[in-house]
DNA sequence: ACAGGAGTCAAAG
DNA sequence: CTTTGACTCCTGT
């Protein structure tokens, strides 16, 4: 199944199977008809935190890149690594860690955005405002969708 | 075998 | 402040 939602100027593309597997994520200039899973519908309009119970394709990938992707996966809502922390937990060098962001198929579904540089806040394909955009939701909703007692650290 | 990347850090201009 | 170079580890040719 396939179909796009439109999120800021951007549309977003999705297409999944019965098994609620997302094999593609793209964000694209025009909208392309069809059904968009409901999860993600209510996570694009800061209604959820969390995409269950879609997964990505790249889950279950082997080698180094599927571990940097169910890494980034475990990323909590709201909170950045940066390519460096990855990199350190893995074993492998930061440079890996943004070359697998880059092929990332299933973005948002691999939540790469929260994923940033040391000194600022890296890149992101097509365009970075997306990246911005998706960060900012998310410190905007974890702020209002998520205010009792949690503290301490 | 070799170039290069959604990075990082230190040193120099 | 910006630029440059060395470093790193993995991928595509």
């Amino acid at each position: 199944m396939e179909g796009s939602l439109k999120f800021g100027l951007w549309f977003v593309y999705i297409r999944w199977n019965s098994e609620c597997e997302v094999s593609r994520v793209r964000f694209i200039k025009s909208e392309i008809s069809g059904p968009v899973p409901v999860s993600l519908s209510r996570f694009l309009a800061g209604k959820a935190m969390d995409i269950k119970p879609l997964t990505s394709i790249h889950q279950h990938q082997e080698g180094i890149y599927g571990s940097i992707y169910r890494e980034v996966a475990h990323i909590p809502y709201g909170e950045t690594r940066t390519y460096k922390e990855i990199a350190e937990i893995l074993g492998t060098g930061p440079r890996i860690v943004g070359m697998a962001m880059k092929r990332n198929l299933t973005p948002i579904i691999i939540p790469c955005h929260r994923v940033v540089s040391s000194h600022g806040i890296g890149g992101f394909t097509p365009d970075i405002t997306i990246k911005t955009d998706l960060l900012n939701l998310e410190s905007r909703v974890k702020k209002t969708l998520k205010i009792p007692a949690e503290q301490s650290k």
